[in-house]
Formats: structure tokens, sequence, C-alpha cells
DNA sequence: CCAGACGTTGTT
DNA sequence: GTCTGG
DNA sequence: CCAGACGTTGTT
DNA sequence: GTCTGG
């Protein structure tokens, strides 16, 4: 059972709130659990890691979830039917494909730029030392099909007036969510600098946006 | 019964 | 931990 | 997800 | 091509 520690405003400004550009698989990050009926802000590892896993590392691969087979697949399905979390955040990149092996990233963000919830599971793994140590994943869904020329899956986002329903209401709150996609008009997207994808860059930069690539230089290579 | 897998993305 | 394949 | 490594020997 | 680390 999860059990929810006293958070100081010193931690919170530390570990919690401290802002975040670049967050990459098996960073900590932040998530609202609700336990015998509090809710509490804590962290969570990025990358689900199944309580049955022999080592860790399995985690980093975990890092989403497709809301489609949640409740079947075997890393997923206990954490989908009792440990929701939503994570905050003020938005999310994705990647476009462009031919063979240009990736360009795109950073989402709700048109009137409030924070956003991403639905998300959480699961506790055993450390060899008896540690318990708490990891998440971030649930996937469709698209919008206005967005789906970049990438066709996005987080599956929690309405504001459905946090409730998504902390308690365990494999019931998963097809209650999906009826109630946010509309593709509050969210908004542009391209950004390919320095995202370098873990080491963090930086407010990362998020603002860039020209597309001056095609006319291509003429000559 | 034991052994082995258990995921997503996107690419071919 | 639990399911599937052998 | 992307970026970067992908090996052994033997030395500090 | 595939795995690992972040």
């Amino acid at each position: 059972m999860f059990t929810a520690e006293a958070i100081s405003a010193d931690k919170l400004t530390e570990q919690i709130l401290l802002p975040s550009f670049n967050i990459a698989p098996t960073h900590q990050i932040p998530a609202i659990v609700q336990i015998d009926n509090e809710r509490t802000l804590t962290t969570f590892q990025w990358g689900l890691i199944p309580s049955w896993a022999k080592v860790p590392s399995i985690g980093a691969r975990m890092i989403n979830a497709r809301v489609e087979t949640i409740l079947e697949k075997p890393s997923f399905r206990s954490a989908a039917a009792k440990r929701h979390c939503i994570i905050p955040a003020d938005g999310w990149f994705e990647w476009q494909t462009l031919g063979k092996s240009k990736k360009v990233p795109h950073y989402f963000s709700r048109t009137d730029k409030a924070l956003l919830g991403f639905a998300g599971i959480y699961e506790s793994w055993q450390t060899p030392d008896g540690t318990e140590l708490w990891s998440c994943s971030v649930i996937t869904t469709d698209a919008h099909p206005e967005f789906s020329e970049i990438h066709d899956r996005m987080p599956l986002l929690v309405p504001a007036q459905s946090t409730e329903l998504w902390l308690t209401q365990g494999a019931a709150a998963i097809a209650e969510l999906r009826m109630q996609a946010v509309p593709a008009t509050d969210l908004t997207q542009w391209e950004v600098s390919s320095a995202v994808g370098q873990v080491r860059n963090n930086n407010p930069k990362l998020i603002e946006p860039v020209e597309p690539e001056d095609l006319s230089l291509l003429l000559f290579l």
C-alpha cells in the first residue's frame, strides 16, 4: 500500500515544483494520488516497473501504456485496476517522423496555457534491500485527427472535474475517462528545437517555437 | 507440471 | 504475480 | 521518446 | 540492427 508522506515546502520546491523542460524516462516526475480519501502530491520514477520485474531497468521502456489494452497487459493491469495517478504538466513533446530518418519534435499544450493532467498508473517494486521503488506510466490514447499527421498517439488527459473519478474509481474510471476527451481546439502545438532530444539540455528555449527548416539549403546537399 | 514472457513506439 | 505454450 | 554504444586486455 | 541510459 502506498503511504502518503508529509511533504515539506522545501521538498516541494526542490523535488517537485522545480520546472523541467526535458523530462526523460527514469526521471522523477510529480504525481497526485488519493489514498484513503486524501490527495497527496508525490513523485514517481517515470517508467513503470512491474512488481515482479527482476531488474528495475525494465521500467525505462514502460513509459507509456495504451488505454485500449491497459487492463489486459500483465505489466499494467494491476496498476490499471487499483492505482491511478494524475501527472501535472504544462505540455508534452511528440516527434513527427518525416521521411526515413528525419524526426522533428513538437510541443503540445493547452491553448489557454492551463495546467494539464495526464492519466497515469503507478506501481511499487521492491529493491534487493527491501526499499520500495515507486514508478509510473502515462496512459496514451488515439491522437485527435487534427494532430495525427504529427503523431497518432497522445496522453489520456484528465479534465479537472474528473479528478475524483480518475483517482478513486479504478477500472470503471478508464471507460468513463475515454468518453471525456478534451476537444482538439483546447490544444495547440508548434515545432521546437531538436535540442530537446539531448537529455542534458533543459531550459525554456526547448518549448519555444522554431521556424521550419529552410529547405532551400537542401539544393546544395 | 515447468519455463518463459510480460511494453510502446514506429518501421519494414 | 499471472498467463501461455509446451 | 532520442542518443549513443555496440569489445577485450590490462593498467591505475 | 538492437540494446542501454537518460
